[in-house]
DNA sequence: CTTGACCCTCTAGTGACTAGAGCAATTAGG
DNA sequence: CCTAATTGCTCTAGTCACTAGAGGGTCAAG
């Protein structure tokens, strides 16, 4: 039996973080000591160590939810899994293409400064008019890394 | 003199936002009609388009109130600009790569599923175990797209 | 038995907004 | 000039996935 911050330690998950995913339903309530301290075994270092692999893959903690509880029936199909994933890739896919667009302006923008002074300097030229964009760069960039 | 909402509709910004903007310093207090609703003038617009675009670039609210209060200073050298500029491009590249490593592994997950049943889905199985990742991802990803 | 490391709950804060309630002001049409 | 629709106002609360801190209780080693 692993103490909160055993199993911190074991997963790389910071211990606040463990009783947050309790709270939210990630992890069933775990069992306590006489004292009331959360007690895990083994199923639970394997599930916490799931959530924060799918964490690290970017997946948002209700597709996390999703995936364990497709997890918890193996018989079923694997076809929602397949969906979870492939969403995931494309959210991946579309931010990386708007960040390469991001990267590109702002490059244009660094390479373009003569480092005068601020009367002519092309970063906050070009900030101020967007016309000087090359190509679109969309929306405010959303949230979720 | 432009209302709250024609501001909104010549710059992309939402009225709740620009409010929000005021709240935080990066708008000044809006001048008022008499029944008290915020009027604009063309130096607003201005600064509200600054605002919006650099946010389109991926620049934090911090960023771009350091960015507009070296504008106001035409005198002043660059360098603190280009180097908040440059920030802001190794925080893009950096992110790219990350998300580039990620794509990786979520094309490898989904390629090597069979869909068939839960139970020899690669997804999953994936997820669950770590070490059957080919290349490092380091930690949870961060927000600021 | 004491010390120090660990654990508990609870509240509040992060970034950058977004949504909604409940009411006031403005504007276009008749 | 009146009315109805639109737009505006303030204020509170919610989003996501945590993180930080206060103020205490528990546990294992020495």
């Amino acid at each position: 039996m692993l103490t909160i911050g055993k199993l911190g330690a074991a997963t790389g998950v910071k211990v606040p973080t463990i009783r947050w995913y309790e709270e939210v339903g990630l992890l069933p309530r775990a069992g306590r000591s006489v004292g009331g301290q959360r007690l895990y075994d083994e199923a639970a270092r394997r599930r916490l160590a799931f959530i924060r692999h799918a964490r690290e893959l970017g997946f948002g903690l209700d597709a996390i939810r999703d995936l364990l509880s497709l997890a918890d029936r193996p018989d079923q199909s694997c076809a929602a899994a397949d969906a979870i994933a492939r969403a995931q890739l494309a959210e991946v896919e579309a931010r990386l293409a708007r960040l390469r667009a991001l990267k590109g302006e702002l490059e244009r923008m660094v390479e373009q400064c003569a480092c005068g002074t601020i009367r002519d300097c092309r970063v906050i030229e070009t900030l101020g008019d967007h016309g000087l964009c090359k190509g679109e760069h969309g929306g405010i960039a959303s949230p979720l890394a």
